[in-house]
DNA sequence: TCTGAAAATGGACCTTT
DNA sequence: AAAGGTCCATTTTCAGA
């Protein structure tokens, strides 16, 4: 599953990771590699799946999503296609931006963005309430967000 | 804080929200506007802070970081100066790739990818088991990850 | 909205290990 | 063979009329 990266790719990697716009120029400049060769591996790791692909990441308070929320859900019955049926349902959802399915405490552990609690109070009728399945929840609400991002770690020795 | 968005913003940012390499023509093409017109609206969300970067997504199960790990946390003291030391050393880690902090139950929501338990145990013991501050931390380890994003809700209709 | 210049991407081809 | 470098064609971006 894992794939073989040298520091090249993991310098590549740490860069784009963090500002997908810098030119394969200079981030030859910067790991030390022709525009041409930086060129080859990102297309390369793009293929390969190491990079899934390239995202403008979007600010959720200056489009009216203020409010980020983690929920935890407990379900009633780990039945497999009950399971699927809310791993779909929680996925459809466009507020949801994240949703793990743990073990632990909890089932589920979903990261919503909403413009306001009324509209989280209204998704957890349409998400938990209404689910015969869903057999408790818990709220928490953010008040900052720390850190946020999908960067994976990498060391440049990682091999 | 929030901006105004016509429609055309945000069909624009739906689709680079998902796919950042689709060139400004084709997104022209899409939501019925000239390239002009689309290079100026993106250049224009960008400097306004819509858009907040451009990022390629990583897999970390390609990178051998197949682990993700939810971690609730809850703190001794809420002073705010030791709470802001803390954000500083979640924020560091590299393995932690989202921090929340939170109101309900617990104080901090941490996301992290992680190689193994092995470091993921180790990460306990430098994060939550050598800091003074942390009461107590509850571990889900995650099994699937039925969705993962940053994704923003965005129906066309929003003003 | 159209046109054109500047920049970036990505392929061809050759060289090195 | 596998990967790097140089050079060049094509595509894309982006500013001015």
């Amino acid at each position: 599953m894992a794939i073989e990266l040298d520091a090249f790719d993991c310098k590549l990697l740490m860069e784009v990771q963090r500002d997908a716009q810098i030119p394969q120029s200079e981030l030859g400049a910067r790991v030390n590699l022709s525009t041409a060769a930086v060129n080859r591996r990102l297309r390369r790791l793009a293929d390969e799946g190491v990079i899934d692909r390239y995202a403008a990441i979007v600010s959720p308070e200056k489009t009216g999503h203020p409010i980020t929320v983690v929920a935890n859900v407990e379900v009633e019955s780990e039945q497999i296609d009950l399971l699927d049926a809310m791993k779909r349902t929680f996925a459809r959802c466009p507020q949801v931006q994240q949703c793990y399915y743990v073990a632990g405490e909890w089932d589920f552990v979903l990261i919503l963005a909403v413009r306001d609690m009324d509209q989280y109070t209204e998704l957890t009728r349409q998400l938990f309430f209404s689910n015969n399945n869903v057999k408790r929840f818990k709220t928490l609400v953010s008040m900052s967000r720390v850190k946020v991002g999908l960067e994976v770690p990498l060391v440049a020795s990682a091999e």
